[in-house]
DNA sequence: GGTATACGCTGTGTATACACATGGACGAGG
DNA sequence: CCTCGTCCATGTGTATACACAGCGTATACC
């Protein structure tokens, strides 16, 4: 997922802020509600006002920020109400992802076993239980990268860039959830064993009952955001 | 400076350009495959190059062009594969829409059955079928937001913002069958008045039903994209 | 006559200057 | 002491100038 940066040279300076705002925004550098100023990104990604304003216009259009005209430009919040929906579409989605890996017989993508061990790496999960932001913030795109992997290996672009596009949400809300309850990793390990396995076998009830217990909005993170 | 539209509401000179420009798209003036040229639109939005580069970008984030770096704004075309997926997502996201209208018993909006009797207005049709290209933009963007009207009903603002983001694709197809099949005019109309009615009496099967068979590709559509 | 190279035109990529709305600070009046 | 109005700083909205890449065309050389 993430890009490789040191390809600045082909790299337009709209796609250099919007790729620096991007990664401040799921990083958590830049809280909930923070108003982003144009000079600021200006300096951090060496460009002028003008391609970070498109990256802005971009970054609304994705549902990373909100556009206030002539206040500027306000990092999105997650609302209670979002959380379930969030849940609710990934649900939706991702079954449907699921019924066509499992009907079409289509290969799991490898690597993703290693994705795992990386996400349960001790180090790491120590210092998420610690309360690393950074760390937290990357054990929240590995998440979403691995649920992603199967939507993508649908070959369904619509659905892939659909189930793209709730990323910002996930990302707050993975973010919350590991915060206020690090206890959750014990349960998201072993749940994401059991769904590689099932989709691995193209064994669609056994994935569906796996992913209908893990999508479940945890009551402390639902009380959190009201 | 202020420049207001119809509605009186000030329009920033980016939201002018947005508007032009979107409209011109799902009009059909401007074709897929065409380039946009920043100058026209400005010459055309009454406004400079920077307003349009920002929609440009926002245009590109909702699927409506592709932009080609250092060679422009390209309207994006709708393969074959892609209309595929278009139903399969409008399926699945209508039908989960409709499940939740009639699980919780939701109201249909007022209002429909006279959006329906403007769609089969006789003038309308004639237009339609004979070819006039206007008519047949504006009754591809009625008949989405006919269908558009049940997703909003639902209340679930992320399922409403993934349905409305597959405009742009419904608009290019709907056009193409109308154009190449008038007379599936007359099977659509029909069609509607049964989902209406299967949905104002929370009637989940009938509705299920109805869609599965209203959002079937049309074989001379899908020739024709190949 | 065909091909390759150079030149210029068109249009995008970026920076910057200026216009102006918004919000807060400060002071005057009640 | 509180309230309201004015002023100013900050930052967005827009226009425009300049830089430069891509493509077509024309010309020169083979």
């Amino acid at each position: 997922m993430d890009q490789s940066l040191g390809n600045g040279r082909a790299m337009t300076a709209g796609e250099r802020a919007y790729q620096w705002t991007r990664e401040a925004i799921l990083s958590g550098r830049i809280p909930e509600g923070a108003f982003l100023e144009e000079k600021l990104v200006c300096d951090e990604a060496g460009v002028s006002r003008t391609p970070v304003r498109e990256a802005f216009h971009r970054l609304a259009a994705e549902k990373f920020i909100d556009l206030l005209p002539r206040r500027g430009a306000q990092v999105r919040r997650v609302t209670a109400g979002e959380l379930f929906e969030t849940y609710e579409m990934r649900l939706l989605l991702e079954l449907h992802g699921f019924k066509i890996l499992c009907d079409k017989s289509i290969d799991i993508p490898a690597g993703l076993s290693e994705h795992l061990d990386r996400m349960e790496d001790s180090e790491r999960v120590a210092r998420v239980r610690a309360g690393d932001r950074d760390a937290i913030a990357e054990h929240a795109k590995m998440d979403f990268f691995f649920h992603y992997s199967f939507v993508r290996a649908t070959g369904n672009s619509i659905l892939i860039d659909l189930y793209a596009s709730l990323q910002p949400r996930h990302q707050r809300i993975a973010v919350s959830a590991v915060s206020l309850r690090p206890k959750r990793l014990e349960v998201i390990a072993p749940e994401h064993r059991t769904l590689l396995k099932a989709l691995t076998d193209h064994d669609y009830d056994a994935a569906e009952r796996t992913l209908r217990h893990h999508l479940r909005p945890d009551e402390t993170v639902v009380s959190h955001l009201r």
